[in-house]
DNA sequence: TCAATCACG
DNA sequence: ACGTACGTGATTGAT
């Protein structure tokens, strides 16, 4: 028997639209329907396995229910703009799948639906009708099954629906759930005056009668007073209701089942767009993977050493820009597995170390390449174990290009930037080697690993140019050549480097918690009657606001919110709930601190964390395994961690932090001359604001007014929101309001700086650094209120946040040049977003010192100076 | 894999 | 009326 699967287009999308979280992808598209449409399809298909498959689209013409009724608007409801923006992208998405789409003007869906169904089933078919909407129930038959999904939190359930399912839910058969429907006025809700009853005495009319006209005919029996009038006096609304919720299974579609014969859907086309989407976890359904025959004709493994020899001889002599990847087993220290390289012709070699060419033979040939090439190559930062330089305007890596062309993404592929920058399409590794190591790959895949590293090679000198081309043009190219690239180097030097920790006194520490740890475990168990487990939130929800009836309703999606500031205004009522705040605080410096730092000790007792240049939307960098950027400092247990982060011996921290550097830079961009000339005063900037903006003299400021225009010199920073301050304060909104209208009206060039952060985002879709730096905002052009307040809020503080980004990252370039330059034995070994630290040579302390300073206050020269706080320590806790 | 929580600037 | 502060990463429990 052959299978017909027919799936109803726009309501699967609107349910979709719905049922997926709604983020826009990097480039502002919206893509949340079109992705659960697919993951819908994608399900029924792999349940069926059709034969026909065909989705069916409404179009905006007349149809017969128009000339029925002149004021049908169709039962649709009127599509928002993220959702009807989706659907051209939609049929796009289909067509390049070679998916049928049937669409006819004079026909809404369910008719052509409920045509192709009965005309199927005719054949012989069973036929899967997939819709969102109950009124293709009426369709239902011992061979047509009605399948409705649900998209609950991702998951996708289906309901399906023969007649029989029908008759058993609703108590009456697919032809009666029209009258049915017809009587509760679903179907044609916008017929002003039709009858209307609820569900339960709709269904009992329906089994009572088994049609409208019968009911009608038997009206006088209706005992209901109410009912009984309400439906004689609008008769022939009600019948018309039953003829435009009738779909017609006889209309005029013109369609073959031989066009909607089921074929491979994963084509070229198809994959080319998943990728422009960003359907990252579809991608993996075209197993079989592609490939650009014209490209990978240039591509060559090379064995033999004299070969090699000769490429890396072109590679050496010529001037051109090389494409060079390195590929390691996995991890920094990974072994070597090979290398591949490409010039600008189009040819591309993969060298895997192996027979005749050695790991030293490696080694050797990429520091020539290191010292002498024009380079460009993905990840640079993770070749200088290799093909280190001072030399940095060489080098140029294409992935930290990519970022900074659109730093919103997740993840860097090459794959990505084959795509995008030169329309072609490349493997992931994920794809084609799954978990195998390169080493395993070279073993069990040659082939396909000597594609995979040309590839690398080859996207990387060819899209060089590309998005070179792509920074000048939108003016980042200073900022790649000068900052970005530059500060590679230093990282990679950071993360070498590492900090050194005394493992001991870490272990001790944690000891030290897991003794308080066990006692308020026990108390709390105590006071609650019963253990249970006080990590889960959950749980301890349901201890705190069901067993222990503590005020405080549902805040989360999923339950009771238990979080800190939740519990705080409960601890003063209940010991127990001050206990376990204690106790979360404890466990959070045990799990993540004591014994998480502890795991990534190495061998020479060092931490070496990763920096990563290519995560933030804003420009600053991060920090993982592990993340040594937030380490604790504003409670003093956790602050003691800092203890055990210790200079070697002979050297001591010397630790380097900006004072208020976005405010500083508020102040500069916006040129507001009360706000500079407040810097310039030189003393405690919140209490001069405090004084400036609540009219009081600079030494009658009390505290709370200080605290109070700390709070508000925060918001402003974050782009202020009367909500958002009233919350941090603890005052209602009207307050909070008044104090930012105080504000601007104290400082009207910052107030004129935000709203022209915001304009020109609005109208140039992205805003800008000092330093050229730009961050799409999508959310700017959402009709969603709360994403559209959301960009607001990013349009003000990204300018602030992304040029302090940029100004300590100016700092680090020199003060590690000025390091080398000196020839000094100190090292910068962390940074903290606006925070240096230098393992520092007791000797060169005063050095140090001065070049922290002038450096960083020199970063930038802005129209308030940069003020640097600088302390040393024989640890990390004292030198802050 | 997600949601909740909490550590930092 | 909507329901929020900006930017991160690690751990835990639940699914």
């Amino acid at each position: 028997m052959k299978k017909l699967v027919l799936i109803d287009g726009h309501s699967i999308l609107n349910r979709a639209f719905y049922g997926v979280p709604d983020l826009s992808n990097s480039a502002g598209l919206h893509t949340n329907a079109i992705y659960g449409f697919l993951n819908i399809m994608f399900k029924i298909l792999e349940e069926e396995k059709p034969d026909y498959l065909t989705v069916a689209f409404d179009v905006h013409a007349p149809t017969f229910r128009h000339e029925i009724y002149k004021e049908y608007k169709g039962t649709r409801k009127p599509m928002p703009e993220e959702l009807r923006e989706q659907v051209p992208v939609m049929k796009e998405v289909l067509d390049a799948m070679g998916i049928k789409r049937v669409e006819q003007p004079g026909l809404e869906a369910d008719d052509i639906l409920g045509t192709l169904a009965r005309r199927g089933e005719k054949e012989g078919m069973a036929v899967s009708l997939v819709s969102g909407d109950r009124d293709l129930l009426q369709i239902a038959s011992e061979h047509i099954k009605i399948r409705i999904p649900k998209t609950k939190g991702g998951k996708t359930e289906i309901e399906d629906y023969y007649a029989a399912d029908v008759q058993a839910k609703y108590q009456v058969t697919p032809l009666q759930f029209i009258d049915l429907k017809a009587l509760m006025g679903d179907t044609a809700d916008n017929i002003p005056g039709v009858p209307k009853v609820g569900e339960k005495t709709a269904t009992e009319l329906m089994v009572q009668y088994g049609s409208i006209e019968n009911i009608y005919t038997h009206a006088d029996e209706i005992s209901k007073k109410s009912i009984r009038e309400s439906l004689l006096a609008n008769r022939e609304l009600a019948d018309l209701s039953k003829v435009l919720a009738t779909i017609n299974v006889e209309s005029p579609v013109s369609f073959s089942f031989e066009e909607a014969t089921v074929s491979d859907f994963f084509t070229q086309e198809a994959y080319v767009l998943f990728k422009k989407l960003e359907f990252k976890n579809l991608l993996g359904r075209f197993e079989k993977g592609v490939s650009n025959e014209s490209v990978t004709a240039g591509f060559c493994k090379i064995s033999g050493k004299k070969e090699a020899d000769g490429i890396f001889e072109r590679a050496i002599t010529g001037s051109e820009e090389i494409g060079l990847a390195v590929l390691k087993n996995e991890g920094n220290k990974g072994e070597l597995v090979g290398i591949s390289l490409a010039f600008a012709d189009g040819k591309s070699y993969f060298v895997p170390q192996m027979g005749e060419i050695s790991e030293e033979y490696l080694l050797d040939k990429m520091a020539v390449l290191g010292e002498r090439c024009w380079v460009a190559c993905p990840d640079i930062k993770g070749t200088y174990e290799y093909i280190k330089s001072n030399e940095t305007e060489r080098f140029f890596d294409i992935i930290l290009a990519a970022y900074l062309l659109n730093p919103l993404k997740n993840d860097y592929t090459v794959a990505d930037v084959a795509n995008e920058q030169l329309n072609l399409l490349i493997p992931e590794r994920s794809q084609r080697f799954g978990k195998l190591t390169f080493r395993e790959a070279l073993k069990e895949k040659e082939a396909e690993l000597t594609e995979y590293a040309c590839f690398l090679a080859y996207v990387s000198v060819k899209a060089a140019p590309v998005l070179k081309e792509k920074l000048a043009d939108t003016g980042m190219d200073k900022l790649m050549k000068e900052i970005e690239m530059p500060l590679t180097f230093v990282l990679y030097d950071m993360e070498r480097e590492g900090i050194l920790v005394r493992p001991e006194e870490l272990k001790a520490y944690g000891e030290a918690l897991t003794g308080r740890i066990g006692e308020l475990e026990q108390k709390i168990y105590e006071q609650a009657g019963t253990e249970f487990n006080i990590n889960s939130p959950k749980q301890l929800g349901e201890i705190l606001f069901e067993r222990l009836k503590l005020p405080g309703g549902k805040k989360t999606k999923t339950g009771y919110s238990t979080a800190a500031d939740v519990l705080e205004k409960l601890a003063a009522d209940c010991p127990m709930v001050a206990d376990v705040l204690e106790y979360r605080q404890l466990a959070k410096l045990k799990s993540t601190y004591a014994d998480g730092l502890a795991a990534f000790i190495d061998k020479d007792d060092r931490i070496h964390t990763t920096f990563n240049q290519t995560i933030t939307a804003t420009g600053r960098l991060s920090s993982t395994d592990p993340n040594l950027q937030n380490i604790p400092m504003r409670m003093e247990l956790g602050r003691k961690i800092r203890k055990v982060f210790v200079p070697k011996e002979g050297y001591c921290f010397t630790d380097a932090d900006y004072s208020q550097i976005e405010l500083r830079i508020l102040a500069h961009m916006s040129g507001d001359e009360q706000l500079i000339d407040a810097y310039r005063m030189h003393a405690d900037i919140h209490r001069i604001t405090a004084s400036q903006v609540f009219h009081i003299p600079f030494n009658e400021v009390t505290d709370l007014q200080r605290r109070n225009a700390k709070a508000v010199n925060f918001g402003i920073v974050y782009g202020i929101s009367s909500f958002g301050l009233s919350q941090d304060l603890s005052i209602t909104r009207k307050e909070a309001a008044e104090y930012i209208e105080q504000y601007f009206a104290t400082y009207p060039g910052v107030k004129d700086f935000l709203d022209k952060a915001v304009s020109d985002a609005k109208k140039n879709g992205y805003i800008t650094t000092m330093f050229g730096r730009r961050r799409p905002v999508p959310e700017l052009s959402s009709g969603n209120f709360m994403q559209r307040s959301f960009g607001e809020r990013v349009a003000m503080n990204s300018p602030i946040q992304g040029t302090a980004a940029d100004i300590i990252k100016i700092a680090m370039i020199k003060v590690h040049e000025r390091l080398r330059r000196e020839k000094l034995k100190s090292r910068l070994i962390l940074q903290v977003h606006d925070e240096l630290l230098i393992e520092t040579c007791e000797e060169e302390k005063e050095q140090i010192k001065a070049i922290l300073e002038e450096e960083m206050v020199h970063a930038a020269e802005l129209s308030v100076k940069l003020e640097v706080d600088l302390h040393t320590g024989s640890d990390w806790y004292e030198a802050k």
